[in-house]
DNA sequence: GGTTTTTGCGTGTAGTTGCGGGATTTCGCG
DNA sequence: CGCGAAATCCCGCAACTACACGCAAAAACC
C-alpha cells in the first residue's frame, strides 16, 4: 500500500469517525507503529487532521484554527518569534501587527505569561485568543480581505487613544537608509499609528528581507529601537543598524 | 476513548446542562474519578469550564468543539440559516451576534450577495471574510475567550453609532413570557445594544432552544420582529409567539 | 547503478491512567 | 452550633502505553 493511498485512507476514516486510533489503524492497514505516527503526523503539518496521543482527532473538531498552512521559512521564524519573547514580561500591554512572524511568536507564547495584547490582525488574534491567560483587545474597523486585518481611520483613532508598552511590527522591508517601507498604503497608516503609540518599537524581520526596500515608507530607523533577525546579532549584515543606534538581537 | 476526545464530550455535556458531575461522569465513560478531575482541572486551567467541588459548571457556553452534538443539529441549522438569508437584500446594513447558528448562516450566503456585515464575533467574521462580495466592519473591544466575541463598552458604544437594516441574533433561549434571555453578562449587555441600534430584529434558535429559560434577561418578546426556527412556522410550539405579533418562519 | 524515499526496529523518553493514603470539604443530625 | 461520617480532592507512585530519534535494510525512483 503506498504511502499516499494509506493517508488517503486515514482521512476518509477519521473524517467519517471524527477519530482514529494508532493502534487499530496498524493492525488494519498491516504497516508498524511508527508508520502510521509518521502519516498522522504528515496530515496533521498539513492540517488535515488534529495529532493526540494515541491517534488523531478530525480538525474540524477544533472550530476556531486557521490551517496552520505551511508558514514561509517556518524555522527562521520561530527562532525570531523566540527572541522576541524574550522581550515579555508579566503585566505588559503589547501592540502587535499582523504577519506571520507574529502568528508564529503568538503560538510560541508561554503559558505562564499574563499580559495583554492588542491588535488588529485576525490571525494573530486567533492565537492570542488560545492563550489561558492572556487578555486580548481588539481593534476594530473594517477589515482588509488581504492582509486579513483591520484597516481604517477607526482603527488608527483606536491605536492612538493606547501607550502600549512594546510594539512588534512584523516588516516586509527594512533598510539602513529608508527605514521601514512597505506596500498597503492601509496597513502602513496603521503601522505609523503603532509607532507613535509606543514607548518601544521592536521591529521583526527574516534576514531576506534585511537590506530591501518596498515603495511606500512607514518610518525611519531612529523609531526602531529593536532589530530582531534568526542571525546573530554580531552578523556584518546588521552592522549598519547598530552602528544608528538600533539594539540588534 | 483518547484523552481530548474525552474532554470535548465533558466540554459538551457542560455546555449542554450548564453543569456536570464527576461521579456521573466517571460511571458514564468508565474511567476512574482521577481521570475526570484531571480531564476537568485541565479545562479549568483552559478557562472552559469552571471547577466546583463535585464537579464543573459552565463558564458560559464554549463552544470549541462539539462534532456528535454538531453533526445533529447542523441539518437543522442549516434550515434555519437558509430561511434567514432569504430575508436578505443587496446593499443591506446587516449586524449580527455570534454562536453557531450565525457562522452556519455565514457559510451559506449567496456568493452573488452584496452587502455589508458587521459583528464582533470572530468566527463569523472568519465566514464573512471569505466571501468576495462582502463588506466586513469588525466591532473591536475585549475579547471574551468563552463566547469568541467582543465584549465591553467600547463595542457597544460602537453599535450605538450605526443603524443597521437588519439584526440577527443567535439566540440560547427564548419563551413567550421571559422573552430572550442568556447567561452570559457581557454579551447580554451587546445583545441588547444591538437590539436598540437595529430597525429589524431577527431570532435566530433551534426549537430545543424555545421556551426555555436562562438567568439574564436580554429583551421581551416585542422587541422580535420575527422568529426563525427549523420547525414550520404553523407549528404548535411557535404558536404563542405569531400570538404576540411575532412574525415567524 | 546510484540516489532518494520509505519503512521497521531498538532504545530511551514522555504521557496517561488507576490506586492508595491522607487532607479537605460538604452535609445531615443531634 | 458543633460534630462526625461520607464524599471529594490532592499527591505521589507504579504500570502501561505511546512517542521521538537514530539507524540500517528495503523499496522506489531516476
Amino acid at each position: 500500500m503506498l504511502k499516499k493511498e494509506r493517508q488517503a485512507y486515514i482521512l476518509q476514516k477519521v473524517n467519517l469517525h471524527n477519530k482514529v486510533l494508532s493502534s487499530l489503524l496498524c493492525s488494519e492497514i498491516n504497516v508498524s507503529e511508527d508508520t502510521i505516527r509518521r502519516d498522522l503526523q504528515d496530515l496533521a503539518d498539513e492540517g488535515k487532521v488534529i495529532k493526540v496521543h494515541g491517534g488523531a482527532l478530525s480538525s474540524s473538531f477544533y472550530e476556531v484554527s486557521l490551517p496552520p498552512a505551511a508558514v514561509y521559512s517556518q524555522p527562521k521564524k520561530k527562532i525570531i518569534a523566540k527572541k522576541a519573547i524574550s522581550l515579555l514580561e508579566n503585566g505588559m500591554f503589547v501592540l502587535t501587527s499582523g504577519g506571520t512572524t507574529i502568528v508564529e511568536m503568538a503560538r510560541m507564547l508561554p503559558l505562564s505569561l499574563r499580559a495583554t495584547f492588542i491588535s488588529g490582525s485576525i490571525p494573530a488574534i486567533l492565537e492570542y485568543m488560545h492563550h489561558p491567560h492572556i487578555e486580548v483587545i481588539l481593534v476594530g474597523d473594517k477589515i482588509s480581505k488581504n492582509s486579513k486585518i483591520t484597516v481604517g481611520s477607526e482603527a488608527i483613532a483606536k491605536i492612538k487613544q493606547i501607550k502600549p508598552d512594546i510594539c512588534f511590527l512584523g516588516t516586509n522591508a527594512i533598510d539602513p537608509e529608508q527605514g521601514i517601507t512597505d506596500n498597503d498604503w492601509e496597513v502602513v497608516q496603521l503601522k505609523k499609528a503603532m509607532i507613535e503609540a509606543s514607548r518601544k518599537v521592536v521591529c521583526l524581520s527574516i534576514a531576506e528581507k534585511v537590506n530591501t526596500i518596498q515603495p511606500i515608507k512607514v518610518c525611519d530607523t531612529n523609531k526602531i529601537d529593536i532589530l530582531i533577525t534568526e542571525l546573530p546579532p554580531e552578523s556584518p549584515l546588521l552592522e549598519p543598524f547598530s552602528a544608528l543606534g538600533i539594539k540588534v538581537l
